[in-house]
DNA sequence: AACCAAGACAACCGCCTGATG
DNA sequence: ACATCAGGCGGTTGTCTTGGT
């Protein structure tokens, strides 16, 4: 194949286009059309590449397109775009009418993956609590059964005699990654769909903030995902993944 | 006020594909 | 079938702006 020769050797011009570039193009184009764009830059009195001038009419100079910061839907419409189909701009432009697949592209590049992967820490962080949680409440109830027990040998714990007391066997291999006894009551399972944004709800007296929130609760029962801003069920998980202990008020954010 | 680094965004580059002769 | 061209696409770079020191 045979390569076009580049601007810069035909002493065209680079960079960024000036207002009366721009007015040229439009002008021209609202006239003639853009049948041929390697020819409209000579018919328009342009000193651009035909390239050039295509991808500063359909970036930016096309009147349909739509100027402005992105919507809170674009954006997540864009995200699952994305994840559906990858780097493909142009497919996920055509489903955003009047963005571009550039404009669309650096927004990616600049807000939406850096905030996934904050996203994405975030959720590693709790699920981190999460498990060191579970862990020091399985170490907790451990002991405190070894103590009103002390008659009970270790391995009777083990082996399940009691059906209401945790043990390390059962807590481990029963219900992975939630958190439940055998007695089912005390402790709401962890539904991990909720770690995801959509997902996430915030306590009634938390503020909203632009930015994504520190701490956030994902609530479910053993048979069905409800969401809760009950001081009990705040008590429960603000302890669990802030670790304070004691629970006095909501943290302000 | 001056400087610098980081962020945001416009523009370019190189490759690919489909159309045409 | 092959060569050439135009247009499209995604990755990358360049430039301007903004915020921090």
């Amino acid at each position: 194949m045979v390569r076009a020769p580049c601007c810069e050797k035909m002493g065209l011009k680079k960079g960024p286009w000036t207002p009366e570039e721009d007015q040229t193009l439009i002008s021209y184009i609202q006239q003639y059309g853009h049948g041929n764009w390697r020819a409209l830059p000579k018919q328009a009195g342009l000193l651009r590449c035909g390239k050039s001038c295509r991808l500063r009419w359909t970036n930016y100079l096309r009147p349909d397109i739509k100027r402005g910061n992105f919507t809170r839907e674009e954006e997540e419409t864009i995200i699952k775009l994305h994840e559906m189909l990858g780097n493909r701009w142009s497919t996920i432009a055509s489903r955003l009418p009047g963005r571009t697949d550039n404009e669309i592209k650096n927004v990616w590049h600049t807000h939406l993956k850096k905030r996934l992967q904050h996203n994405q820490a975030n959720r590693e962080a709790k699920r981190q609590i999460n498990e060191n949680s579970k862990n020091e409440l399985k170490m907790t109830r451990n002991s405190q059964q070894f103590e009103n027990s002390p008659q009970q040998s270790s391995s009777d714990f083990s082996s399940g005699v009691d059906s209401s007391v945790v043990t390390t066997d059962n807590f481990d291999m029963g219900i992975k990654d939630e958190y439940i006894d055998s007695s089912s009551e005390t402790f709401p399972r962890i539904d991990e769909n909720l770690w995801y944004t959509e997902n996430l709800c915030m306590p009634e007296n938390f503020k909203e903030t632009s930015t994504e929130p520190e701490i956030q609760f994902p609530i479910s029962t053993a048979s069905t995902t409800f969401r809760s801003n009950t001081d009990e069920d705040m008590e429960f998980w603000y302890n669990l993944f802030v670790g304070a202990g004691e629970f006095t008020e909501l943290p302000e954010l």
